[in-house]
DNA sequence: ATGGCATCCGAGGGATGA
């Protein structure tokens, strides 16, 4: 089972990229971000000709998120993120597919720094460590996914000196992240890939592709559940590289089946007795 | 240190992003 999160930027007008991506990856769940579509304006008919079925939460112009499932209909469990009723911003969706709840969220970017939309990051934050609690609490197989706007460490960010005081990476941004990791959670790419470096997200300014002047702010954190069954990560960094690209790349795990996991125990039992 | 590019809305640039 392959889950995926992509900040595609703008779904009507990179629907082609999501669709050739799609077509060439076959990921089973999909999280995607910045829609910036209304709910209305959701290009349903061609994810469904695409083979997905989906659950979105659309805004004009900015935000929106979706969850698309391959096959058949995700399980919307909660649309929106809770703990603030006056939140208008579309930025969490949670639905469960094949047995894994699976949600998705467009974190704000939060800056500038200091000021009203970087206390709103923060207080956002606040907010998911407080429902990440009762996911983890509920015991569920659980993939929170999504664009995080944070690097969590120096080694997610091409010059870390130069992002000390952004909203992405400042000390109290990491210390959010490093909290709600603290809660049990598992950073599947950076658990896979200790040491290497993995970018999600390259400007579109000054050829930061080509010279690979990439972030990692795009993550997918696993319940413990999960993490016996983890057996791929990584990035599709070519799709930055295609025509009219977002400038965020797809992050994607694969789980293997349920009840498939192999622990060391029933491994070497296997080896001994096969 | 700055500005570079790209989205959306809507009809001209303005807000936003990371």
């Amino acid at each position: 089972m392959r889950i995926a999160t992509f900040n595609i930027n703008g779904i009507n007008g990179r629907i082609e990229i999501l669709l050739r991506w799609l077509a060439a990856t076959t990921p089973d769940v999909v999280c995607l971000q910045e829609l910036k579509a209304p709910q209305e304006r959701f290009p349903e008919a061609a994810i469904s000709d695409a083979g997905y079925g989906a659950v979105w939460l659309g805004q004009k112009s900015w935000n929106g998120v979706a969850l698309l499932a391959r096959g058949c209909d995700p399980i919307e469990t909660r649309r929106g993120l809770p703990g603030d009723a006056s939140d208008v911003q579309s930025r969490y969706i949670e639905a469960a597919v094949n047995g894994v709840l699976v949600a998705g969220l467009y974190l704000p970017n939060g800056n500038p720094r200091p000021g009203p939309k970087f206390d709103y990051k923060m207080a956002w934050l606040a907010r998911l460590r407080d429902h990440a609690t009762m996911l983890m609490d509920s015991g569920a197989p659980v993939v929170i996914a999504g664009d995080f706007n944070v690097m969590p460490t120096e080694a997610d960010v091409y010059k870390p000196e130069r992002w000390h005081d952004d909203a992405l990476f400042a000390p109290e941004v990491r210390a959010a992240f490093a909290a709600l990791l603290a809660q049990g959670w598992t950073d599947a790419i950076r658990h896979l890939h200790p040491g290497e470096t993995i970018y999600t997200f390259w400007d579109y300014f000054r050829n930061a592709y080509a010279r690979d002047a990439g972030l990692r702010l795009d993550h997918l954190l696993l319940s413990p559940a999960l993490v016996p069954r983890l057996t791929g990560a990584g990035v599709d960094r070519d799709v930055r590289g295609w025509d009219h690209p977002s400038d965020h790349a797809p992050a994607w795990i694969e789980l293997n089946a349920d009840g498939a996991a192999a622990s060391p125990r029933r491994k070497a039992r296997r080896a001994k007795t096969g």
